[in-house]
DNA sequence: ATAGGGTTAG
């Protein structure tokens, strides 16, 4: 099967029924009739159009070469090869040789200099001295500006376009511009002043409002089009996967099968990217074969979201295997290889390949630095950091929830100021990261700087730095500020619900949580394991035993979800501390899996709290085979002993530690200390002067105030305050 | 058959 798709690939190489029909044309071109002349000289034209958008820029030429009569469309298609290449100069040699210009050829050369390079300010020297214009010369000047970020220029050139020429194209160009920039209320304007709209001005809606995620407005528009192509229903379909409708977006896939447009190879790099992100490894398998059996001319972006959807699935071996097969590959199926293997877990392989790859770029580089901090080598992640020959934003936030990943929070932040030192714009994902380190560090001062840096580079309403914030407030024990953030979530999503219940949950307000947990339940919504993390834990604030073990119990009965020793842990926790010790031992017997170290961790403390010595000593063993290096438990179990009064079990307890020369300081905090963050022993030797610890909020405001404003705004991080 | 709109990897 793959064989016959492998055979479908040949079509982009001069193949043996191609040449034989150019040979015999050529030698004999002087006796055909006009009409065949005629049809040769488009075959042509065709063939140097096909090369040029495939790649094969030898071919285009070889055949332009050896055409014996060229067209205005031969000249044409070859400088568009040539652009579509990125062959700016040989294009611009051929315009000026091209003996009668047409309009087309104009405007192929302007489009040449605004894709390549967006050079504008060619493109409209040219643009002056044409003859003759169209729609598309004006169509193409306004691309350029919006390309160049001018859109006021855009739009100012639109608004002086003459009467005559007000073709649909233009205010395509201006529309697509709009969209481009995300601006879809603009587009809207121009789309409803259009006097005449055609395919391209529809199509374009329709995929605008997708990508706003509105698709009932796409579909609405998709249904009222008097006439719709590929582009069309391939925009539509991927509108319903990005917002995470399969069914509707297969569905729509379905009908255009059965209908008269015919599905293209977008189309079905759009339906194996939603296999391989909804896991429908069926449907993916099915239209694979729907492929192969076709005999489907696939190209490279076809080939590489196969890759991607098999890696998805875990089907290595067989997105493995279509790697090998494609006899084309380019920089992104070396990347989807990589990140692949990555994604399976099988960093060595991933490196491997990394290793071994023609030509490597930004992505291929941060997807290896992501691989390893995920695997805890985060060593590696930052040597393959300071080797990269460039970095961008991504590759900075890599590396920076590299460490958030590994709990590394002031190595983090440490990284994120030295990103702004380089002038790095951070983005969404980066401030998001870093938030997760300041709720990490417990800090409010690093938090809510971070916080005042979100505001200035306006992305307070991006859902992911949202959930973020709850999640930092949360943590620095700000519950009303994290509420407050909650509360003008325009969409919450599972995270933001997550971060809130748990957020409650941890500060003691277990009913607020549990009200939260209801109210999300009655919405529809479906908790998953983290959420259950938050109640249970919510639970155990409040003392509410049974509601607990119920709400334990309905994971899995009413959810089907599993649960994880992080739930059992929870458990024990919450039986403990209601003084239930024999009913927590039960539990941790009934484990389906060896109880880990916080399993043990909480029976500790509650034995502990309970006076039990026997599960104490029991815990205490346990949780040293987990954690050797770890005192606690030394520590907890001779202060235990010597609470019940055997002191010689407690000197004994101490000894060991001492004999095994642990030392890793018990349960540390971080406070923040004037700008500085110091390390505050939870001990009784700490060195600390407590009048000195400045926590306030008045303090926060102060540095949100204090940030500069004449600089850029993102620049304006107050970097002072790194941590020493 | 040439000029304007949609798709893959971090």
């Amino acid at each position: 099967m793959l064989q016959k798709r492998a055979a479908t690939f040949v079509h982009h190489h001069p193949s043996r029924s191609y040449s034989s029909i150019f040979k015999q044309n050529f030698s004999n071109s002087s006796n055909l009739e006009p009409h065949k002349t005629s049809k040769f000289l488009i075959y042509c034209n065709t063939q140097i159009a096909i090369n040029g958008r495939d790649g094969n820029l030898k071919e285009a030429e070889s055949i332009f070469n050896r055409m014996p009569h060229k067209s205005t469309v031969s000249w044409t298609a070859m400088l568009t090869a040539y652009s579509q290449n990125g062959q700016i100069a040989k294009a611009r040699n051929l315009f000026d040789e091209i003996p009668d210009r047409t309009t087309a050829s104009y405007n192929a050369m302007i489009t040449a200099y605004v894709k390549n390079g967006s050079d504008v300010e060619e493109a409209y020297e040219l643009f002056a001295r044409m003859p003759v214009r169209n729609g598309v010369s004006y169509a193409t000047m306004i691309t350029g500006f919006v390309r160049r970020g001018m859109l006021d220029k855009a739009e100012e050139f639109y608004a002086d376009i003459p009467d005559e020429w007000r073709d649909p194209v233009c205010s395509n160009a201006l529309i697509s511009g709009y969209l481009k920039l995300g601006r879809l209320e603009e587009a809207v304007r121009v789309f409803k002043d259009m006097v005449e709209t055609d395919l391209v001005s529809w199509s374009s809606m329709v995929d605008g409002y997708c990508k706003k995620g509105r698709v009932l407005e796409a579909r609405g528009l998709f249904d009222m089009m008097p006439e719709r192509n590929v582009i069309t229903w391939t925009a539509m379909i991927d509108g319903y996967m990005k917002v995470g409708c399969f069914e509707n977006g297969f569905g729509l896939f379905s009908s255009m099968r059965r209908g008269v447009v015919k599905v293209n190879s977008n189309t079905l790099t759009v339906m194996f990217e939603a296999c391989g992100n909804f896991c429908r490894y069926r449907e993916g398998v099915q239209i694979h074969g729907l492929v192969s059996r076709m005999g489907f001319n696939f190209d490279i972006f076809l080939g590489n979201s196969i890759i991607t959807m098999y890696f998805r699935i875990g089907f290595v071996d067989e997105a493995n295997k279509i790697f090998w097969m494609m006899n084309k590959k380019d920089l992104v199926s070396w990347n989807s290889l990589i990140s692949g293997y990555v994604q399976n877990d099988e960093i060595e392989e991933a490196y491997r390949l990394f290793q071994i790859m023609p030509v490597k770029d930004l992505v291929s580089w941060t997807t290896m630095i992501a691989g390893f901090s995920n695997k805890g080598n985060i060593e590696k992640s930052v040597q393959l950091f300071r080797m990269m020959p460039e970095k961008d934003d991504f590759s900075w936030t890599a590396i920076i929830s590299g460490f958030v990943n590994n709990e590394l929070y002031e190595e983090a932040f440490r990284w994120f100021i030295g990103m702004l030192q380089k002038e790095i714009r951070p983005n969404q994902l980066t401030l998001s990261s870093v938030l997760s380190a300041s709720a990490g560090l417990a800090t409010l001062n690093q938090g809510a700087q971070v916080h005042a840096l979100v505001l200035k580079m306006g992305m307070e309403f991006d859902l992911y730095i949202q959930s973020s914030l709850v999640s930092m407030y949360s943590k620095c024990g700000y519950v009303a500020e994290a509420y407050w953030i909650f509360t003008n979530i325009s969409a919450p999503n599972i995270v933001s619900f997550n971060s809130m219940i748990t957020g409650f949950a941890q500060n003691g307000f277990g009913e607020e949580a549990l009200n939260l947990f209801r109210r999300m339940k009655n919405e529809g919504r479906e908790p998953n394991c983290i959420t259950f993390l938050g109640v249970l834990s919510a639970c155990t604030h409040v003392g509410l035993v049974q509601e607990g073990l119920e709400y334990f119990k309905s994971m899995k009965s009413s959810y089907g979800i599993q649960p994880e020793p992080d739930h059992y842990a929870s458990m024990i926790d919450l039986l403990g501390r209601a003084g239930l010790l024999d009913e927590a031992i039960d539990m941790i017997r009934s484990m389906p899996f060896k109880p880990h170290a916080g399993v043990w961790g909480a029976l500790l403390g509650a034995s502990r709290n309970h006076l039990h010595l026997d599960f104490a000593k029991l815990a205490a063993q346990h949780l040293i085979e987990w954690e050797p290096d770890n005192a606690s438990p030394y520590v907890i179990l001779s202060n235990l002993y010597s609470i019940v009064g055997k002191k010689m079990d407690a000197d004994q307890v101490r000894m060991t530690k001492k004999l095994k020369g642990v030392r890793k300081s018990p349960g540390c905090s971080w406070i923040t200390v004037k700008d500085k963050v110091h390390l505050f022993l939870a001990g009784e030797q700490s060195h600390m002067d407590l009048n000195k610890i400045r926590f306030t909020l008045s303090t926060i405001s102060k540095e949100m105030k204090g940030l500069s404003r004449h600089r850029e705004d993102w620049l304006s991080f107050d970097q002072s305050s790194d941590i020493s």
